[in-house]
DNA sequence: CAAGAGATCATCT
DNA sequence: GATGATCTCTTGA
């Protein structure tokens, strides 16, 4: 299996969060390994998105978006839950990609475990849950993806979404955001069963 | 099943 | 001091 590169996430936002449909997403370490299928995304766009964290400058929270392609960028959404993004783009141009949903692959009693659940559309199938399901927390902000030594990575299995199956469609809970809000930025796979919301 | 409330805190104003 | 790139639970039909 090929580990996405440097040249995969320096690219348009949008582009990148609709290849990323059908990539895995892996977390490993010396005694566990839990990996999910890449389903639901969303792209933010640049500074001028107003759905954007980035759209009102750079502060200590999201500078991470400013910073090189293929960092994980995560942060706490409500007082409870995580959100896992990766940087994309070139430096100093802040964007990234929301990782909405993903289908479990390999660790799936672990996932149960996390989440406390063993229904298994309900263990991956939103932004919060994935997180929660994965175990991932901000001690991962920041950190590279690319890195070798990262427990977070992304990889290529060789799945081709036809373009037939990928849905194009508006954000998630980003009412607040003027003329951006109608923007087709969010992409799943069509009649997957761990999307977020239809 | 759908709709609504409540949980809870880091971050920014 | 207000609020959010969410989720779960309760209510009621």
């Amino acid at each position: 299996m090929k580990k996405l590169t440097y040249k995969f996430f320096n690219r348009k936002t949008a582009l990148v969060a609709r290849e990323l449909l059908g990539k895995v997403l892996i977390y490993k370490n010396k005694d566990q390994i839990i990996s999910g299928i890449i389903v639901e995304t969303e792209a933010y766009v640049g500074p001028k998105d107003l759905a954007s964290h980035a759209s009102r400058g750079k502060t200590p929270r999201n500078e991470v978006m400013f910073g090189e392609a293929g960092h994980w960028y995560i942060y706490l959404i409500y007082g409870f839950y995580n959100c896992l993004n990766i940087v994309t783009e070139e430096k100093n141009y802040p964007a990234a990609v929301l990782i909405r949903a993903v289908e479990p692959l390999e660790g799936i009693s672990l996932m149960e475990i996390n989440r406390k659940t063993k229904k298994l559309e309900n263990l991956t199938s939103g932004p919060g849950k994935l997180c929660q399901a994965f175990g991932i927390d901000k001690n991962l902000n920041h950190i590279s993806a690319l890195n070798k030594k990262s427990p977070l990575f992304i990889g290529d299995i060789g799945t081709k979404i036809p373009k037939s199956k990928i849905i194009k469609t508006t954000r998630i809970g980003v009412d607040y955001a003027g003329k951006w809000k109608d923007k087709k930025l969010r992409f799943y796979i069509k009649n997957n069963a761990f999307i977020s919301k239809k």
